[in-house]
DNA sequence: GTATATTTGCAACAATGATGCAGATTATTT
DNA sequence: AAATAATCTGCATCATTGTTGCAAATATAC
């Protein structure tokens, strides 16, 4: 399981240290999107809060995650799957905040539908971030 | 033009103040999304940094502005269209971030489309936002 | 194992957001 | 139109969040 993780570093030639496999792993384990916060509460002073956004913000410039957006000024990270750990990244999936839980996951399954916008409009990036309630808070 | 501006506060029973007046002149004035920080460059010291805040809290409460998420920590408002103002909510359109001029844009023609969720979901908000080159940046 | 490159932690700082409360402004009542 | 009640604003203060420079620590390359 660790294995996994620094191979994954490996790949992306980066460093394998205690805070990024420790990171990274807490992302393999939960499959849901992790805030900043929820990562330092699970982290709690192991490292610096400084060395965690670093360590976020490489991963991000590195596709291993990316980055949700919210309503609430705050950013969610979720793991990308493996087609875009070669550093393109296409995460056109759907996410899914649960008003109940207030979790957010990747719908990995949905993908986000075609949207034909007005003339002069050329599309890069659609995200798709539906709230309600989940599955497990029926 | 100011009459329209406190017709929208009185219609929510909103006080009428001159910071009020001023800030949702503003929206009405530029037909793109404002952030927080873009909002206090355009007033500049005319009222507290504080006022601007629990203006924009209110103005959402009573859904004269909406939320549009964002990825970089920071929160975009834009002017709902007549129907919400009503207070019920439905800004059903697609948001569209120009990658060059950095706009945020309500597209109202582009309705959101409907996407058919896993079992056991439950949709309550759709938010699609579109990121690209705009029209006029082309 | 040593040299080089990278990463971390600390300190200090900047920016952003929240709250209590007194004074000012707006709305309401007569 | 004046007095009262309700609401809003600004200030002070604080909490949280994010950033930067630099020396010490750690990881990689040789």
């Amino acid at each position: 399981m660790n294995t996994d993780v620094k191979e994954i570093l490996k790949q992306n030639r980066l460093s394998v240290t205690d805070s990024r496999v420790k990171i990274l792993s807490l992302f393999m384990k939960k499959e849901n999107a992790l805030s900043h916060a929820d990562i330092e509460k699970s982290t709690g002073d192991l490292f610096d809060r400084v060395t965690l956004y670093r360590t976020l913000q490489t991963f991000v410039e590195n596709g291993i995650i990316h980055l949700i957006p919210t309503t609430d000024n705050s950013v969610k990270y979720a793991l990308c799957k493996d087609e875009c750990a070669k550093g393109h990244h296409h995460d056109d999936h759907v996410h899914f905040i649960c008003d109940a839980c207030n979790r957010t996951i990747c719908l990995d399954a949905v993908h986000v539908p075609s949207v034909k916008l007005p003339k002069g409009f050329r599309t890069h990036h659609v995200e798709v971030i539906i709230s309600g309630i989940c599955e497990s808070c029926q």
